[in-house]
DNA sequence: GACACTATATCACAATCCGATAGATCGGAG
DNA sequence: CTCCGATCTATCGGATTGTGATATAGTGTC
């Protein structure tokens, strides 16, 4: 079996903004204004991922190397010529699933608690 | 019927931190020293909630209403004098619920992706 | 009388968030 | 062509949160 070179839990807890940004690239590649509509649509507005979150957060994802950019610029006749698009790395789709792993213990943990199955109270 | 004087949505998303002491408090009433233990019994070492973090979190909680602190000090003869006790308030739960709810629907939403399923084969 | 554990607490620095703002480009209406 | 809203990337600066180190003190134990 392969090592890998660094371990994917010593990211976690990843931030709410980070794992976003990370669900939102497991279908693909994402340029940055489209990963902040889907986080939009996803979270019904709960998750407010602004354009300094976004981008904050994308460098810091791009320099741990969790996420890589596409050097390629699309062509401009085909794509706007702006969009710089980006896609998970194998580390951040490991980190992703780490992740992922710990929030689905956490919530089965959670609903086995009494207090925390009822919406609390009736109309 | 009462309506809450808080939105229990206006604090998601909540840091891991948080949620994990909220999570340690569904079951009752527990001392600092007790949730550290839990959390870390609970993550199995994944999260590491100090001293530092654990106090100034539970600082918080309790000045924005999440937690109530149990104004009773045990009686010496019976349990160790210096241990304050705290406990979910009615907000802090339906908070939790909220961010349980948030973080199920995102786990469900990030396990039908197909890259999230495999911990990953090298082909 | 040193060492480990329990228990609470703060400090100072680092990491991250996020509203505001800005500049560039695109697409279409007038 | 010009205006304008939407798209797209980007940064600044203040605020929030995290955390290793450290302090204090009681209890137990060797």
């Amino acid at each position: 079996m392969e090592k890998s070179p660094k371990e994917p839990r010593a990211f976690l807890p990843l931030t709410a903004a980070m794992y976003q940004i990370l669900v939102a690239l497991a279908d693909g590649e994402r340029h940055g204004y489209a990963i902040m509509r889907e986080v939009d649509a996803q979270t019904v507005g709960v998750i407010k991922l602004g354009p300094a979150t976004l981008y904050t957060s994308l460098k810091r994802l791009l320099a741990s190397g969790l996420v890589e950019e596409n050097g390629d610029r699309p062509d401009p006749r085909l794509d706007d010529e702006r969009r710089r698009y980006y896609r998970l790395s194998g580390l951040g789709r490991q980190v992703a699933i780490a992740e992922t792993d710990r929030l689905e213990a956490l919530v089965t943990a959670a609903r086995r608690k009494p207090a925390f199955n009822e919406a609390s109270a009736s109309p």
